[in-house]
DNA sequence: GTGCATATATGCGTAACGCATGTATCGGGC
DNA sequence: GCCCGATACATGCGTTACGCATATATGCAC
C-alpha cells in the first residue's frame, strides 16, 4: 500500500471532468467513450471534450485514482480497442470527498440566497 | 441593456474561485481581502491564493459578472486601498445557474452512492 | 469491401493556476 | 513621531490543463 501515499484532500478540488469520471466509474466499469455516452446521456454542461477526458483518463490513472480493468463479462462485444477502467480505493474516496465538498458548497449557496428553497 | 449580450450557461462550470465570489459577493459587498477572509471563515478547501483572487476578480469585472462599488456606509474605515466589489445582474443569473449545476451533481453523487443519506 | 460509428491519441495555441515577490497604506504601541 | 505587523492589491514566472482540430485505426452492418 503505496500508490495512495498522498492526502485525499489534497486532490480536491476535482476538476468537472474528473469528478464525472468518478461518479460514471462508481456506477460500474466503463471504457472512456462509454464515460461519454454518460455524460451526454446526463444532460451535462458543455460536452466533455474527448481530448479533455481521455487525457484526464491518462492522469488519473498515473495519480492511482483510476485502474485498467479487464473487459466485463456482461459485454457481448469484444472491441479491442476498448480501454476498461474500475475505481480504486483511492479514488472512491477521494470521490467521496469532493461530493461532500460539493453538497457543503450548494448548502451554502442555499444559505446564501442563489438556490431556491429554505435558508 | 449590452453588457450581459451572452448567455449564461457558456460561463459555466465556474471555477472554484469565482463561484466563492459571487457567493460571498451575494451576502453583500465586500472588498478583496475580505472575501480571502471569508473563505478562511468558511474552511474552504485550499486556502484561495490571493494571486488566484485578485485576478479572477478584474476578469470577472471585464465579463460583467461583478462590479466596482463604493464603500459600504456601515464601513467605519475609510481605508483607501480597498476596492468593493458587488454582484449585477448577470453575475447573480451566472452564480445561481451555477448553484443549480451543484446541486444537480450532488444529487448524482447521491444516487450513485457517493454521499451518504438516501439513494 | 465500402462507409459510418466507434474508440483512442496527440499537436497546438491559450488561459488560468500556484507561488513568490513587490509595493504601499493602515493602525496601534510606545 | 516612529516602528512594525497586518492589511490590501498587483504582477512576473514557470507549469498545467484546456478546447479545438486532426490523425489513425478498428468494429460492424449492408
Amino acid at each position: 500500500m503505496d500508490r495512495r501515499r498522498r492526502d485525499t484532500s489534497s486532490f480536491l478540488p476535482l476538476r468537472p471532468v474528473e469528478f464525472h469520471v468518478l461518479l460514471s466509474l462508481a456506477a460500474g466499469e466503463r471504457h472512456g467513450y462509454g464515460i461519454i455516452q454518460d455524460a451526454e446521456a446526463r444532460g451535462d454542461t458543455s460536452p466533455l471534450d474527448v481530448g479533455t477526458l481521455y487525457r484526464a483518463l491518462r492522469r488519473m490513472r498515473e495519480q492511482g485514482l483510476i485502474a485498467e480493468a479487464a473487459a466485463p463479462s456482461s459485454e457481448s462485444s469484444t472491441d479491442e480497442r476498448r480501454n476498461y477502467y474500475r475505481l480504486t480505493a483511492l479514488g472512491l474516496e477521494v470521490g467521496r470527498a469532493e461530493a461532500r465538498r460539493l453538497e457543503s458548497l450548494t448548502r451554502a449557496a442555499r444559505a446564501g440566497g442563489l438556490l431556491k428553497g429554505v435558508a
